[in-house]
DNA sequence: CTAAAATGTATGCAGTGTCAACATTATTAA
DNA sequence: TTAATAATGTTGACACTGCATACATTTTAG
């Protein structure tokens, strides 16, 4: 029996959305599939979502919410493997939830200002990264901190980008000297090592 | 007089697409209004295009030549100026042609294998930026050298990801405790000094 | 010169975002 | 309780989309 009412649409609709935007990729994703997958209407999406790119700012916080999961970590007293690790799962869940990762940062979604919970959504991820830095840093200069924990997330943020990319330095002219293996893939099969070494420079410059 | 044959009618279609998907966005560019806007019928484009991803790839292959044309130095002796002006050439690129870097570096062309001359452009692009930091650089080993420029091309793309995002970091506790000029505004006021801070550290670690 | 390849057109299908008008139900105030 | 209102659903329509098929014209190669 069904009522005309389905009560829960909302929800539905975003948690569709999210799986069909990670498996296909957002520009496949259809407001009408959507409908269909919630044996609705094909407009009633539009009683929950003003336009398409709503939809895709919701999937996009979602997709922060899980990132801040995935970043989070508990303690006040991180060591630096603890850090190291938090900033791996960054770039994991970059890597494996990278059409969700574009939804986040790409230009889908053009003024996160004119969706406040992805605004909040992205703060709090950000944050988490912030106070990961700062647990275990002697900085206290919260300006200096400030800086470096936005040079940290824009190495991870580019990292994602470029070993995503694989295939551009795949064929570079290094990898054909150094054998088999080019220089991402180097670095990819051993991230926590590269991480390490290159996330203390930061932090110590 | 308009003859059967357009004569040019792939450049032009491609120049549209640029066009188009940097004004509006990828998401809004259509082989029809492609087609429209060469005054050619509405399936000639598919006689030069497989699919819209192929159009894609196209305009993002187009990314890649500007970006290399924006970051490439003709000099062999780059000074740490010099270099730090193509890293900020890179940002602002980036950051100027938010759309067309979207495409570039997101996954609306899933793999770039299938598309040789995007790989080849985007090859080229990297390999300009290792030159660029051998070119001043003690350094002789090409191992480590490529490493470098992974990290270097990593915080640049992360940049042009953060840079682009300001709301995000516009509103952080940070931003109230030291004014009204929030971490990335601060950044990005004086870029280049900065990247100097930053990058030397990376290459010196 | 002729056959084939390249490039164009016409037509049509199934799908899309979104709007306006209307139906049903839930919520709230009198 | 009841009556008005807001929230949430449906129907139908419009203009648009990617792309496949079948056909037309022109260029190019043998």
């Amino acid at each position: 029996m069904k009522s005309y009412h389905h009560g829960n649409l909302k929800e539905e609709l975003i948690k569709y959305a999210c799986t069909i935007c990670e498996r296909d990729g957002y520009t496949k994703l259809s407001i009408r599939s959507l409908a269909k997958e919630s044996n609705v209407s094909q407009t009633a999406p539009y009683r929950h979502f003003k336009t398409k790119e709503e939809v895709y700012a919701a999937v996009a916080a979602e997709g922060f919410n899980k990132l801040y999961e995935a970043v989070f970590v508990e303690s006040d007293k991180l060591t630096l493997k603890d850090f190291i690790q938090s900033c791996k799962n960054y770039i994991d869940f970059g890597l494996q939830n990278a059409n969700t990762y574009d939804l986040m940062f790409g230009t889908a979604v053009g003024d996160f200002s004119e969706h406040p919970e992805l605004v909040d959504t992205a703060n709090k991820t950000f944050e988490s990264l912030v106070l990961n830095l700062s647990s275990f840093l002697k900085e206290k200069d919260e300006d200096i901190l400030a800086g470096k924990s936005i040079t940290v997330w824009a190495l991870l943020h580019g990292m994602v980008g470029i070993l995503r990319k694989q295939s551009i330095t795949d064929g570079d002219v290094y990898a054909k000297e150094f054998g088999p293996m080019s220089t991402t893939r180097r670095i990819s099969s051993d991230l926590p090592a590269y991480l390490e070494r290159v996330l203390t420079g930061i932090i110590e410059s």
